[in-house]
DNA sequence: CTGAAAGCGCTTACAG
DNA sequence: CTGAAAGCGCTTACAG
């Protein structure tokens, strides 16, 4: 019961094996009552055309590989889904692989992606791959100066202007701690430069013992560990800045294991706004990240590189964050958009 | 600049494309200095064997797909990467479509898969397969009866059992409400029904109007609509259990608004607990589900289908749940586990 | 518009 | 243990 092959359709069909390839890849030069002929007979008989067969000899796998930390990190997830959104409209398919933020399992990744002859490459860096890869590439979220055919990033630093604006401007903060995520990666580093240089913007102070790091998996635990920290201090912050919607469930946490709360004895507001961010307690004021329109983007630019054929100069595109007002920063009522 | 092949290979190497190959497959009967002759000169000039080729050849084309209703989603992200990593351990590569649970999106999705030729498929149901694929095939979450190589779910009627007992024997509860997704995927039938059997078996009544459905993505705005209602109910439950953390989410901010609280006015516990159910206010008393056993279990299921070719009867995996208990019950701390 | 033929890059009996 | 040869199921110039 092997599947149907050309051949069988050619033979249902009465016409030759190129004729009825033809048909069914959508070839112009063939005569509407042909193909409808090739296309009945298609279906009588089952008839599916062999991807692989048509990869081998097309020389296009219609396979983009991509490439993220973790697939189970809502982040990467949906982003991930965007991209394949698109890329799937396209007649492509995805391959997706997880590297746990290790950078060797990035290369091996990325070599399993190439003996599949991937025809493009999205990639979420975790510092394993420096340059571009042989096929059209696009970076996103952590970036490679440069590098690829794009690279596709929310606008970090302006987030972090408009979490610091918010804080100073709406509740007249000055003392303001950042826990931070490990900076090595870009996004790391561009929120912390941001958040100095929105400081900075404002006159205000950046107290070193007020900007503390996690860890690299930006983990709730760390958030809490940074936290402790913080409000052991003998001068508190009154607000604090967290680089992720995860460091942010950690560090709600410790202020209420020290008896505290959100945003009464501190304010907190987050960069990422998680799916659940209106039914925490206090309801999380953070900025909304658009993952659709990142991983839509990453797609489209690898689409456009596969469509020109031309491997030009990388493009950099930032999506814009926007920040959604809810309890933890100190205002009285959600609604509000920045 | 084309890919070298195993032609290259074979001039470099200067022996025959057969040697080449079964040098590069790890075929058996290669002389020990030839093969590393071989490898070395693969290492020279860059040659990864072509996977499309291979595939096309020896009609393996070492492709799982796997169906789920949104990736994105943290329960199929988590088991989709269990599933992932076993799959990839056995050489496997995992084709991974979304079916945002319209039935007419999942049969495509397995049509599309069939064109890939995969070898075997996982499928976490929403309706629109009903009968076994012609590839091995190992259903999970929602199960087909007796379809397939296998079915994989989490004990969802001893769940809800646990969940009963837990509030009956530990806080003495016997008005219990029960938010239910919608039942009519396996998943929600088994756990309404546990959930019916279990106040049976403790000779307590199922109050019609204490039974109120969510929608079908589980959603926390259904949460929220459910247990407003409860809430307005004459007579108010004393505990409340949600078919899953989505709905619980919505359902505690519904006794927030109602100016109530979790649990001192209604307790709370539910199925499934998320990353963040130490983090909530309060925190979730839950059922583990541990999505990585399951994940795992599945996988290999269709490896075993794989390996020995033959299409036995359907095996019925359950993956045990336990509960962690947290605040949400009305217990006074964190900690013990049922 | 259609057909005969070559070939994508491998694997795998078949001989030796 | 190694090589020559066939063939997986398509696509795609090349003729007509």
């Amino acid at each position: 019961m092997a599947d149907p092959t050309l051949s069988d359709l050619a033979a249902e069909a009465g016409v030759s094996r190129s004729t009825a390839g033809r048909a069914m890849s959508g070839h112009k030069s063939v005569r509407d009552d042909t193909r409808r002929r090739v296309q009945a007979a298609a279906r009588r008989i089952g008839y599916e055309p062999n991807r692989i067969a048509r990869s081998l000899r097309s020389r296009n796998s219609m396979f983009v590989g991509i490439i993220v930390p973790d697939i189970a990190h809502g982040f990467y997830g949906r982003t991930v889904k965007a991209a394949q959104d698109v890329l799937e409209a396209a007649g492509y398919q995805i391959l997706v692989m997880n590297t746990d933020r290790e950078p060797h399992r990035e290369q091996a990744a990325l070599k399993t992606l190439l003996a599949h002859r991937v025809d493009g490459i999205l990639l979420a860096s975790s510092g394993g791959v420096t340059e571009s890869p042989p096929v059209p590439t696009v970076f996103f979220d952590n970036l490679v100066a440069g590098a690829g055919e794009g690279n596709v990033a929310r606008a970090n630093k302006q987030g972090m202007d408009i979490l610091v604006g918010h804080l100073v401007d709406a509740h007249g903060c000055e003392r303001i701690a950042y826990l931070s995520g490990p900076p090595i990666l870009t996004s790391g580093i561009e929120r912390l430069d941001g958040f100095r240089d929105a400081m900075g913007a404002r006159r205000l102070p950046v107290v070193p013992e007020h900007v503390v790091f996690g860890d690299e998996a930006w983990s709730p635990e760390s958030g809490t560990v940074a936290m402790r920290d913080l409000l052991a201090l003998p001068e508190r912050p009154e607000a604090v800045i967290t680089a992720s919607d995860t460091i942010a469930l950690g560090a709600i946490q410790a202020v209420r294991d020290r008896g505290l709360a959100v945003p009464d004895d501190i304010a907190l507001v987050s960069f990422d706004d998680p799916f659940f961010g209106a039914f925490m307690e206090p309801q999380l004021t953070a900025l909304r990240g658009d993952e659709r329109a990142l991983g839509e983007h990453a797609a489209s630019l690898v689409l456009q590189a596969l469509r020109t054929g031309s491997r030009e100069r990388s493009v950099e595109v930032r999506i814009p964050v926007a920040l959604t007002v809810r309890r933890s920063c100190g205002c009285a009522s959600p609604g509000a958009s920045h």
